[in-house]
DNA sequence: TATTGTTATACTCTATAACTATA
DNA sequence: TATAGTTATAGAGTATAACAATA
């Protein structure tokens, strides 16, 4: 395998990944949540509460702008604000039950339609995607700032 | 393989493209062009000339914003507009050198990210994912509207 | 002094509605 | 009448700068 390889397999994946991804975006819409919004309350849901910045920084946006998002978020009954027990400044931001519920609808629909499509590959392949993806998981974490 | 393994798989894979999507827009960001106007920039580049309207459904945005992105664009020199010669009310937009060049250079460093990853997978891996992205890529394609 | 979060304000992006010109 | 594109206008979303409270 050479470098020249690499790339145009490479060129594959991030074209693949900016395409699928547009089609994930329309399911945001259809539910009518942003995909910041999904992607913010998603982490909450899996990644338990958090904090502003914390949340920010995660979802590459100023402070401001993150404050802004969970004051609506809040509005809107999907997350709660309680200030942080250790630290006077801060607040602890938790997803609600109605959140959750929001975030387990739009997942499952973009489950159902990467797996509505996998039904349809034989054996061989789904066990090539399986390795593959094992092996690219890395690819999507985040450098360390 | 079980219609629960199709889902478990299909979670990562968008998982997976949610985040390695967050990184590209990353460098989206750090050559100053929007992710929509390197979406559609990238278009006319590997496309061709098109209309305001086609470009408008593709980038799934009405057609007024569409008109600004192009005005936008034209203003940065990125691309240029002519009246369509078989249809008086329609546009061409094709991209221009710079727009090109433009182009060229996000998407080396997009290819860059993900092909030093896969420099270092061993060879049946590297094979895993080829023929994972062979298969998978319809997925990527846009439904018929 | 530095940090967390917020408010005030401006800018970018996108949408809807209304308009022009052509089919 | 319908369609392609535009203009006018308003509504999200985000950024920078300045501020309050706490570390």
């Amino acid at each position: 395998m050479t470098a020249t390889d690499h790339r145009r397999e490479a060129e594959r994946i991030y074209v693949f990944v900016q395409h699928l991804g547009r089609r994930l975006r329309d399911i945001d819409q259809a539910f009518g949540i942003s995909p910041r919004r999904f992607s913010a309350l998603a982490g909450l849901a899996f990644d338990g509460p958090t904090s502003v910045g914390e949340l920010a920084a995660f979802e590459r946006v100023k402070r401001p702008s993150m404050t802004r998002l969970v004051q609506d978020m809040e509005r809107d009954g999907l997350i709660q604000r309680r200030p942080d027990p250790t630290d006077g400044r801060g607040v602890r931001i938790r997803i609600t039950p109605r959140g959750r519920a929001l975030v387990e609808q739009v997942r499952q629909r973009k489950i159902a339609l990467v797996a509505d499509f996998l039904a349809q590959l034989n054996p061989e392949t789904l066990s090539a995607v399986k390795v593959s993806f094992d092996a690219l998981r890395p690819l999507g974490r985040v450098p360390p700032e």
